[in-house]
DNA sequence: ATTATCTATAGATCTATAGATAATGC
DNA sequence: ATTATCTATAGATCTATAGATAATGC
């Protein structure tokens, strides 16, 4: 990686700290290791902890959004497709998508638009409603998180709890 | 309390510690000083902290099937009644809700039965079928916990979230 | 005898700031 | 001049064990 500056360098390896090794190894000390400096010199570069947290986040939003409409762009309106794609995404990342949904998002310090791009293709593929659209997000969610939770007991088919609970995110004029 | 056990007081104060202050609050120190012990002591009640979460986790446990199964009693077959009963359960003990559900449960540690007890009358009001009944515990749960994380957007109509999401899993024979 | 408690302590960390020094850019 | 880095360090904690002492129960 030719030209990246310092402040993208502790980005990337923030994330290959939390991505390989959880949200307990994602210290100062830690991360300033894997750069090869001291800690404090990070504070030159972000004013605090949480604020590497948020870019960590930032990333993860762009790379669902990108994700979520690859997805679409492939199958046309189809939440199963979506649904598909976003439960890839998390299990590919796991610590990644816990620290994105964890915690209130510090709006303020987001790109402008992640979020509502992130949302988008979900509004779409409901039919437009953003009332169903979080219904289908929190679905989503729900299995996500409840499956890297290791909360579905060991036998359960995961296949057929996303199927039979997407049929009823799929909006009247598709079925 | 006549007669509480030691164990049962440090339970029902680590629950206060919890429930009041959040989980970084819940230190085997600060919840010695609760009890009005010293920390080392707790030992000889419990073998590490890991055990006194767990208790906690059955009791949250146990209190969901109380509230789940007086719902259903009230509006029997009702999905509504026990997302409704299940969202102010967990809006009313916040961290105790999380705890209970950010992890793996320790299904060797719990009381024998008591994570079916909780998701018995969910299954029921599905229709009977355990597929259906997990897609609707990931909504129920997507919903709250997106809540519970500040998730949604400001001005997000929640109860119409609930309603859409769960018209999906009210079955066949109910419509 | 057994159990609950205490003090003392090992052994690990954290985040973040202050102030000095070295390197870079005008 | 400015920026990046360093050392040193403040100031807070944690969980858990070892071993001594006090209180309780047979």
């Amino acid at each position: 990686m030719p030209d990246s500056t310092r402040a993208q360098q502790i980005i990337a390896a923030a994330r290959e700290l939390l991505e390989q090794e959880g949200p307990e190894a994602l210290t100062m000390r830690r991360l300033a290791e894997r750069v090869g400096i001291k800690a404090p010199s990070l504070y030159k570069h972000f004013p605090d902890k949480s604020s590497v947290e948020t870019a960590l986040i930032a990333e993860a939003l762009r790379e669902s959004a990108e994700v979520l409409e690859a997805a679409e762009a492939a199958t046309p309106g189809s939440f199963q497709a979506l649904a598909t794609a976003y439960r890839a995404y998390a299990l590919a990342h796991p610590h990644l998508y816990r620290l994105a949904t964890d915690r209130p998002l510090a709006r303020e310090a987001l790109p402008a638009g992640v979020e509502d791009r992130a949302a988008a293709p979900l509004i779409r593929a409901v039919g437009g409603d953003a009332d169903t659209a979080r219904a289908a997000w929190a679905f989503a969610h729900g299995m996500t998180i409840l499956e890297l939770n290791g909360r579905f007991p060991p036998g359960a088919d995961l296949a057929a709890a996303w199927a039979t609970g997407s049929a009823g995110f799929v909006p009247a004029h598709a079925r």
